[in-house]
DNA sequence: CCGTTAAGGTACTTCGCGTACCTTAACGGG
DNA sequence: CCCGTTAAGGTACGCGAAGTACCTTAACGG
C-alpha cells in the first residue's frame, strides 16, 4: 500500500484547480446546473468547499468556470463555397451544440439570476451568433450568392437567433432538421439573396 | 409591528385566494421571481405558507398563477394600413411589456426548470408570437406589401423572435427604438416585400 | 346547534449556500 | 536544513427558504 488512493499527496495550486474544473464540469454534465452544489462538487474533487470558496466567490462563478473549461476548444466555421451549406452546417453544429449535455449546461447558466455572471457570460462571443455567421456571409457576397446590402450584423444573426428561439420554445429537445432548413430556407437565403432571388421559391424544388 | 386593532374576519374560498394572488402578484412585480418566496406572500396576504400549499404544489405554480391573473387582459392588434407602421407597433408594445415589471416576472417564470410550469407556460399563446404578427402580413400581402409566399408562420414570427433574442442577449434594459427599426427595415421588409420592380409597381393588389 | 371543513399558527425537517476557525502539509528563503 | 509562511484539509456552523406535520380555531351549512 504505497501509493494509496486513500492518503493522496496534497495537490496545491494549478493541479488542484485543474482537478476541480475537471470535477464541477462532470457533475455540470451529469447533474445540470440545477442541482449543482459545492458539497458534491467538493466531494468529487477530493477536497472541501473552502478551497472552491478560495478560487471563485460563489457556486455560479464556479459553473461558468467550469463550462469555459469544458467549452475551450475552438470552433472552425464551414466554408463549403456555397451559402446554403454552410449556414445549415452552422445551424446543425449549434443544434448539436445546444441539444448536448454541454449546452443544457449553457442555457442553465443563461437563466442564472446572478447579474455578474450574466456579465460575464454575455461577455463572450459565444453568445453573439452574429459575428459568427458574419464572414460566411461575406464569402457569400464576393461570390454573388447575397446581396452586399444584407451584410450586417443584424442580418447575420438571424438563423442563430431563430434557432435560440426555437429552444425557448421548445425547451431541451433537439431541433428537428425540418426547422432548420425552414430557417433558411424561409427566412434566411429569401433575405439574403440578389434580387433576382423570387426564382428561388421555384427553385427550391431542387433540393 | 403590532397587529392590535384589526383582528380581521377570517377569509375563506375565493376571497381568501383573491388576496393571496394579490399579493402574489405585488412580491412578483416588487421583487422579480428570484426572491419570490411563499413566506413573504403568506405574510404579505395577511395569512400562513399552509394555505398556499393547500391550493399550489409548490412555489413556480403560485407565481404561474400570479402572473396569470396580472397579465389578463387581451391584446388588440394595430392595423394601420402599413406593414412597416404595424410591425414597428407590435414591436413596441412587446419591448414595453418585456421591459416591465411584468415582463421581468414572464422572463423570470421562463427560466424556471420546473418542467410542468414551463409546459404551463408554452401552452399560453402569448409565447408563440408567430400567430400575433400572422395577421398582420396577412393584410400586408392582401395590400400587396407582401409577398404571398412570406405568408409563413416561420415568416411572420421572425421580429419578435429577434427582439426577444435581444433580450436574452442584452438583460432585463428595454430594447432601444433604433434596434427595432433595424429588425424591421434590415431584416423584416426586406424579407417579406415583393423583390421584383415590376410586381410592386403593378397595381395588381385588386383582391 | 353541532359537525364538517378550511383557515390560522407554530414548529419542525431538509437542503444548500456561504463562513469561521482550526489543523496540517507543502514550499522556499535564509 | 530548519522554520516561518502559505495554502489545503476538516468540521462545524449560521442562515434562508422549501415543504411538511399537527394542532387549534373560526366559518359555514344542514
Amino acid at each position: 500500500m504505497s501509493d494509496h488512493p486513500t492518503i493522496r499527496a496534497r495537490r496545491r495550486g494549478p493541479a488542484l484547480e485543474e482537478a476541480i474544473l475537471r470535477a464541477a464540469a462532470d457533475e455540470l454534465l451529469t447533474t445540470g446546473y440545477a442541482g449543482f452544489t459545492m458539497d458534491r462538487v467538493a466531494r468529487r474533487a477530493g477536497t472541501n468547499k473552502n478551497v472552491l470558496y478560495r478560487r471563485w466567490p460563489h457556486r455560479a462563478a464556479l459553473a461558468l468556470a467550469a463550462y469555459g473549461h469544458l467549452a475551450a476548444e475552438r470552433y472552425t466555421l464551414p466554408d463549403t463555397g456555397n451559402l446554403r451549406e454552410d449556414v445549415l452546417t452552422v445551424l446543425r453544429d449549434a443544434n448539436r451544440h445546444w441539444a448536448s449535455p454541454l449546452g443544457e449546461v449553457l442555457r442553465g447558466l443563461l437563466t442564472t439570476k446572478d447579474p455578474e455572471v450574466l456579465q460575464l457570460l454575455r461577455g463572450r462571443g459565444t453568445e453573439g451568433g452574429a459575428d459568427l455567421l458574419l464572414p460566411v456571409l461575406e464569402r457569400a457576397v464576393a461570390r454573388g450568392e447575397a446581396r452586399p446590402q444584407a451584410l450586417k450584423p443584424r442580418v447575420a444573426g438571424v438563423p442563430l437567433a431563430l434557432l435560440r428561439h426555437e429552444y425557448l420554445l421548445r425547451g431541451s429537445t433537439e431541433v428537428p432538421e425540418a426547422v432548420l432548413v425552414e430557417i433558411v430556407d424561409d427566412v434566411f437565403l429569401p433575405l439574403v439573396q440578389a434580387v433576382t432571388a423570387s426564382v428561388t421559391a421555384t427553385a427550391d424544388a431542387a433540393k
